[in-house]
DNA sequence: TTGAATAGTATTTTT
DNA sequence: TACTATTCAA
């Protein structure tokens, strides 16, 4: 037999295969046809026929004359692969492109049309630096510039914009008048008509307020779209080009150069579309242009507006649409209706939802029909439903239902019923959870043939009560691989494969990930913050020395590390001042010692070891490039082989490899760029919210898979779990600011409602992935107890047909297995203690002081890290400035005293200045030129609002040691004591916003147990000041803030103190002082955003987990409670 | 009852 | 910053 005929035969039999629907698509080889191809209805399938139909015909088509055009990559495997199915070998010959491949094939094969020789591709980094370059070209005036804040703060919306512009072919001046548009028929809405008399409106009036903020909004959208011009020429002066690019310029070159055009549209006479709901404007035009040769050109698009969940906002059915009018005459339109997928159950549920959308081609188009019909099962048997599928179906479903009853007590019965009844009624009954009966009967209702909609306590017993599902189907023999978990958000995903994992399923995930955010890399990134820093200024960067060492790959006992600290923190106390060490410096010094002496140097020898590395690490950042440094911070110092012995070793190297290729690429664009200049755009990248993508696969391909609803489009399995189907996820999620807002003029649709029907079409892709079991989720509750809503879209469902429901509530023996991963994140981490001797000495002499008190009852480990370990504190830019503030009062406040009068504001103003010199090392650049203008702004405004008040009889930075209350020691130093008569006030300066210090204020309340920072400050001054001068009337302890609020006014906030704060304070300092003693603070505090506790479980210093005490009711167990109470 | 004013809160999905 | 939820007022 030869090719052909194999070929004829093997097409032969595929195409008996097909339906009388799909044959009609692929039987018509001339002329415009749209296939409309819902779910499941073999949508690739009829591509590959078309395909081989055209080949087969009598015109003498060759495969090189057909174009098959997609939306992504995946989409061109997966074609091709069904199509070789098809035709064998020619499927290679036939063209199979996305757009951009297509469009790229088209510039390669005539460069010197497009003159574009010497491009590269725009980074997404250089994308923003060009951004920043426009903005900061903008005159004094512009709409988008801003002096305050984020001056780049543009930078996403335009970087969208722009996007967007490109790959809807729309230009500056069509936007332009969009807007016009929009601004013009403003007050003839309703909505900007006042109903009410206000005090600027009267009834009836056109809101002319509510216009002019929706004027500036839309001035910034034009401002920013006079731009786009220039963009593309910054882009261009730079050689570089966008993605989206490639398409605008072939549709210029199609539009203007017409031998070019006809080039092309000889060799494709035959030209395919696949998912054409998806294409984007300029896509589109690339397709018509294309075809606009022939009146009745020979193009196959295949789509299904119901399933367009990636194209914009409002262009959805446009496309479509516009295609179905333009070819009006000759068009051919098929609609498949038979779905080769799906029960007829899950069918009808998706039906009732979808047929909400008012967006769709059936509703716009006269005379077509899309009811889905199951055809499964019924392939084989000439298209006829088969009636015997239900018995297949409620056989298999019986088994789910098994699966259920087993280990999930279920209540069920009359309350099955949910149909019909609206979101408020749902909401209603959610209160009688409490009250239903818990029994352990099973769900055995015919219903169960219907997909199933079950209502769980929590999101944790939602992912407990899926995973014992999964559970038993695998126990049963099911593979894993059909089955689905499909939820909304990635986060979801990652929590649940915990709860696979700790029960030792199989699963599989894809997920885009940052590398910049992986924690090897941020420990690299760490280090070369570290090698920039002291490379700048030797010993600059000595609090990340102190992390670093603590990273694994040294293996040095955290406790060394503390000794050495300690050891540091000791000698400079003694050295006062003059000659302060480093944690660097010190062990470089001993280390070089210890040949001298016989005796150990008292250091860790893999401390020292490590210092010595790092110390070899510094030199060669002014010697080596970017790439061979970072060669050298892999492979010495025991980082490779750290990875390479690491258990995830895998995934590490290729984390590693991955940031190791963004290198690269960085210095191949930069061929000279300097660590310093690298970690300065990595800062932007974060900054920015760019990442560097790296796809992680996740367990292995036979597992359960875990999918979002975007990503789950195109698949199908035989079981679908469809969680988190709560309000909050879907209908109710907010969407972040993105950029500008466009007049709804742009849309050829109305723009309300629009997203709704976006994410129901979402929603609808991941209910039409079910084959056979359909089964879905959503909680009654968070895990703090609050109550959730299920999805609007579920009660739209349930209008039509009764889902069969149900409120799954565990048992608490199955809870109970799953009881590791409950506290996970909010475990208190404990250290290793230290040795005795070397405590003792470090807390010997302890007095208490307000900052240890603070530190301690925040986190005790804090409190270790600070105070007992005293780390080196980090180079904090607030905190110097601070500082450098403090030190200009101090000193005005002296000068005030000596002279009898107060200094002018310039002497003021010199002290600071000269502090902040003195502590430039604390700054960058930037930092230290808006701090010194901004302070000395600030200082300014201050002595002149105060300098008639100054009260000069005073003390200044008083010391107060050793004060005793209780037998307990007290010490504090007081910025300033007023003498107002007898009366005494003490002042304490605060730098920083006092809008965002309010809460520091508050007295002990449920929300903030222990009580504000500055209220414990304030009681404790006065406390401490009653024991020291028990003569003085200290009224009150007065915070004088420095920097203005944003209305540029200046706040003192004086703290009066009362017996109760006395009383609760002593009670505070007591504790703290007694755990002190009792060397109780190896334990940190396990809240979830504490610092400390982060730093101890990141670097797994940790040599036991605490479970915290029950001082707060946990969430989970309190509605269990109140419902066994009930 | 409903619009208007104010306070509070939280940031996505994909190519 | 922008949207939602709440409170306020006609």
């Amino acid at each position: 037999m030869t090719n052909r005929e194999k070929f004829l035969q093997h097409f032969n039999t595929e195409y008996a295969r097909l339906n009388p629907e799909q044959r009609r698509a692929v039987d018509g080889v001339e002329g415009p046809v749209m296939v409309i191809a819902g779910p499941g209805t073999g949508k690739t399938q009829i591509l590959s026929a078309r395909i081989g139909r055209i080949l087969l015909s009598d015109a003498q088509v060759e495969p090189q004359n057909i174009l098959c055009l997609t939306y992504t990559d995946a989409g061109v495997v997966a074609m091709r692969r069904r199509l070789q199915s098809f035709i064998g070998p020619d499927a290679y010959k036939v063209a199979i492109h996305t757009f951009h491949a297509f469009c790229n094939e088209v510039i390669q094969d005539n460069l010197a049309l497009f003159e574009k020789t010497a491009l590269d591709p725009i980074s997404d980094l250089e994308r923003i630096e060009l951004l920043k370059e426009l903005i900061d070209g903008f005159p004094k005036d512009h709409p988008l510039k801003r002096y305050r804040g984020d001056v780049y703060f543009e930078i996403s919306g335009l970087q969208s914009l722009f996007s967007l512009m490109k790959r809807e072919g729309w230009t500056g001046d069509h936007i332009c008048s969009k807007i016009d548009e929009y601004l013009n028929d403003l007050p003839n809405r309703d909505e900007y008509i006042c109903k009410r008399a206000t005090k600027s409106f009267k009834k009836g009036d056109v809101r002319t307020d509510k216009i002019d903020e929706q004027r500036e909004r839309m001035e910034k959208l034009r401002a920013a779209c006079n731009e786009f011009k220039k963009f593309n020429e910054l882009m261009r002066g730079r050689n570089r080009y966008d993605f989206d690019d490639m398409i605008s310029w072939v549709i210029e070159a199609f539009e203007t150069n017409e031998t070019l055009l006809r080039t092309y549209q000889e060799q494709y006479q035959y030209i395919l579309v696949d998912e054409y709901q998806d294409t984007s404007g300029a896509q589109n035009r690339i397709v018509q242009l294309l075809i606009s040769f022939w009146d009745k050109p020979n193009v196959f698009v295949v789509g299904d507006d119901d399933q367009s969940i990636y194209r914009f906002q409002g262009a959805n059915v446009e496309n479509m649409m516009a295609f179905a009018e333009g070819y009006a005459e000759d068009l051919l339109t098929v609609v498949l209706t038979s779905n080769y997928r799906s029960t007829q159950p899950i069918l009808d549920v998706s039906k009732a939802l979808i047929d909400r959308n008012e967006e769709r081609l059936v509703k716009r188009i006269g005379g077509l029909s899309k009811e889905l019909v199951s055809r499964v099962g019924g392939v084989n048997s000439e298209y006829a439903i088969v009636n015997g599928e239900e018995s297949i179906v409620s056989g298999e479903l019986s088994v789910v239902s098994g699966a259920v009853s087993g280990e999930l007590s279920v209540v069920s019965g009359e309350e099955n019923d949910e149909g019909g009844k609206s979101q408020s009624e749902i909401r209603n009954q959610k209160s009688e959870i409490n009250s239903a009966a818990v029994t352990q009967s099973e769900i055995r209702n015919p219903k169960s043939e219907t997909p199933l909609a079950l209502e769980y306590l929590t999101v944790r017993e939602e992912m407990i009560g899926v995973t014992v599902a999964i559970e038993k189907l695998l126990e049963q023999g099911v593979a894993g691989s059909d089955i689905a978990v499909i939820y909304r958000e990635n986060r979801y995903g990652e929590e649940l494969a915990n709860y696979l994992r700790l029960k030792g399923l199989p699963y599989f995930t894809k997920r885009n990930l940052n590398i910049l955010e992986q924690p090897v890399i941020r420990q690299l990134l760490t280090m070369l913050d570290y090698l920039a820093a002291e490379h700048d200024m030797p010993y600059g960067g000595d609090e990340l020395l102190f992390e670093i060492l603590h990273f694994e790959w040294w293996g040095i006992p955290p406790v060394e590390i503390a000794k050495a600290s300690m050891l540091v923190s000791e000698e400079n106390y003694q050295g006062r001042g003059q000659n302060r060490t480093s944690l660097r410096r010190y062990v470089c010094d001993r280390r070089k010692q210890a040949p001298r002496d016989l005796f150990d140097t008292g250091l860790d020898k893999k401390l020292c070891e490590a210092v010595h590395q790092v110390e070899g690490l510094i030199g060669a950042v002014r010697n080596e490039t970017l790439q061979t440094l970072l060669e050298k911070v892999i492979r010495e110092g025991g980082f490779l082989s750290h990875i390479v012995n690491h258990p995830e070793k895998a995934w590490l190297l290729q984390v590693v490899t991955a940031f190791y290729n963004h290198v690269k690429d960085e210095t191949r664009r930069h061929p000279y760029i300097t660590l310093d200049a690298f970690l300065n755009r990595i800062g932007l990248m974060r900054k920015e919210g760019l990442v560097l993508p790296l796809v992680q696969v996740a367990g292995n391909e036979k597992g359960v898979n875990l999918l979002t609803a975007h990503g789950s489009k195109g698949l199908e399995y035989e079981h679908v779990f469809f969680v988190g189907c709560n309000a909050s996820s879907w209908e109710k999620k907010r969407k972040p600011y993105s950029g500008f807002t466009f007049p709804d003029t742009l849309f050829a649709s109305n723009a309300a409602g629009n997203d709704t029907e976006e994410l129901r079409r979402l929603f609808y892709v991941a209910l039409t992935r079910a084959k056979k079991h359909l089964v879905i989720s959503y909680s009654a509750h968070t895990e703090e107890g609050k109550p959730l809503e299920p999805s609007m879209f579920l009660a739209e469902i349930n209008e039509v047909i009764d889902l069969a429901g149900s409120r799954v509530r565990l048992d608490g023996a199955v809870v109970a297995e799953f009881a590791a991963l409950q506290f996970s994140s909010r475990l208190a981490p404990e250290v290793a203690a230290l040795d005795e001797e070397l405590v003792t000495r470090a807390i010997g002499s302890f007095v208490m002081n307000v900052s240890a008190l603070n530190n301690y009852l925040r986190c005790p480990l804090e409190f270790y890290f600070r105070n007992v370990v005293r780390i080196p504190s980090p180079k904090n830019e607030a905190a110097e400035f601070g500082s450098a503030v403090h030190h200009a009062l101090e000193h005005l406040f002296h000068k005030q005293k000596e002279k009898g009068a107060l200094p002018p504001v310039s002497e003021l103003l010199a002290d600071f200045t000269w502090y902040m010199n003195r502590h430039r090392e604390s700054f960058t650049r930037e930092q230290f030129a808006r701090r010194l203008e901004y302070g000395t702004e600030i200082l300014r405004n201050y002595f002149t609002k105060y300098s008639g008040t100054f009260n000069s009889v005073n003390l200044i930075e008083h010391n107060i040691r050793n004060v005793s209350v209780d037998g307990m020691l007290l010490k504090g130093k007081l910025d300033k004591i007023e003498f107002r008569g007898k009366e005494v006030t003490i002042v304490d300066y605060k730098t920083g916003d006092p809008e965002k210090c309010k809460e520091k204020f508050a007295r002990p309340n449920p929300k903030i147990p222990a009580g504000g920072d500055y209220w414990r400050q304030a009681v404790f001054y006065k406390l401490m000041m009653d024991a020291y001068k028990p003569e003085w009337n200290t009224v009150a302890i007065e915070f004088d803030f420095i920097e203005p609020t944003k209305k540029k006014d200046y706040h003192r906030e004086q703290v009066v103190v009362n017996e109760m704060d006395i009383a609760d304070v002593k009670e505070q300092i007591r504790t703290v002082y007694d755990k002190v003693r009792s060397k109780d603070f190896y334990t940190g505090c396990g809240k979830e955003d504490c610092h400390w506790c982060g730093f101890v479980k990141t670097n797994k210093l940790a040599v036991a987990l605490h479970e915290l005490k029950e001082e707060e009711e946990e969430p989970a167990r309190f509605i269990m409670r109140v419902a066994e109470n009930h």
